[in-house]
DNA sequence: CTTTTTTCTGAACGGATGTTCAGTTAAACA
DNA sequence: TGTTTAACTGAACATCCGTTCAGAAAAAAG
């Protein structure tokens, strides 16, 4: 036997990457043999180096290709009002976007220790690049005078802590809804910061 | 060789301990071996399992070991004075425990799914434990008009998603003083959840 | 239909894995 | 001192690891 009736690269390669990011997120990367990800494709071993020229790069391409859609779909919402009216946005997008995604979030904040050093400075520069926009808007507010924070990096730090916390509890079977959780955790971002 | 110099059962236990949780802490459960474990003590990976019944007894013990000096160490202190007094004593002693021992924080979090089912359970009780310990004090605030909450449940999480956070970015050269964290971290819980 | 190209198999590579154990040696005891 | 005991070595076990590659077979192109 050799290549599959009705295989093709264009849908492989997609479904190397969704098998990949379930099992890393189950599992953990290291855990995860590259005999596991062709037996969920349905595939070979050898055959998963069609689309990936190794392990590292797997999860590499997984983590980049998560922060890449976070910065976007950010980008994507023009940002206009007040830093209160930001913060509200910011927030309810974070928690919005997180909870849509729990394996890529989970990897993504995971498996930063088993990333080459030089994939480990890229993956932390776009993550920086997020979190400087969330300080940006607490430093608007603070120059406002609408927020009171003692240190604007902490709060910023603190603040994104809280709201990505929330994938490790919160199930779509359970008792709130994903705006009445957006609503709880922008009263407590809201308080936390007043002025 | 066999035996070596000086070698002494309770010299070499905490060693194996010591090791396995810098090494965890560092590359992750399962991309640390046996042998790399050894040869940080300074001895074969065989001599490990006088220690040890095995690899996993090892995570497992070292996250017991995490949980049940956080929660005795919680216990001794003699939680006294209103609902106010007591989140801001949780609040110090959260970031103060935690800001002590990085390695294992970053074990006990980051490994939880490397736990055979019946280690979870037990550890996730433990963690059960310290949780319904932060409600009862929002609780007993709410009921005295202190706080105001949506939901106390929720509430729990969010906190302690966001002081443990601390550990993520906190480094002793830093600018800021374990003190100063505290009290920054402080300030925003106690807004967070005020009536 | 024939030829070319793409996709995949199946076996193989050297090396690492957790764990066991007979044997050796240093320390503790008498 | 001689004897016992505890701590450790070093080799071995079967099995798994990431990765490579010649060759087979299906799809695409002519």
């Amino acid at each position: 036997m050799a290549r599959t009736a009705g295989s093709h690269s264009e849908t492989t390669g997609p479904r190397v990457q969704e098998a990949a990011l379930r099992l890393f997120a189950q599992h953990g990367f290291a855990a995860v043999s590259m005999r596991q990800i062709a037996a969920e494709v349905g595939v070979q071993a050898g055959a998963l180096y069609n689309y990936t020229p190794d392990k590292q790069s797997l999860l590499f391409d997984l983590m980049c290709g998560h922060m890449d859609a976070l910065l976007a779909e950010r980008a994507a919402r023009g940002a206009g009002g007040d830093a209160l009216a930001r913060l509200e946005e910011f927030t309810r997008f974070h928690i919005r976007f997180h909870l849509a995604r729990p394996d890529a979030v989970f990897v993504s904040y995971m498996e930063l220790r088993n990333l080459s050093p030089g994939n480990f400075e890229v993956v932390e520069g776009l993550r920086r690049t997020y979190e400087d926009e969330l300080e940006g808007i607490l430093r608007d507010g603070m120059a406002a005078g609408l927020f009171d924070v003692a240190d604007t990096k902490v709060a910023t730090l603190a603040v994104i802590a809280m709201l990505t916390g929330v994938t490790t509890w919160y199930r779509e079977a359970g008792r709130l809804s994903v705006t009445e959780v957006e609503t709880i955790y922008w009263n407590m971002v809201r308080k936390a910061v007043s002025a």
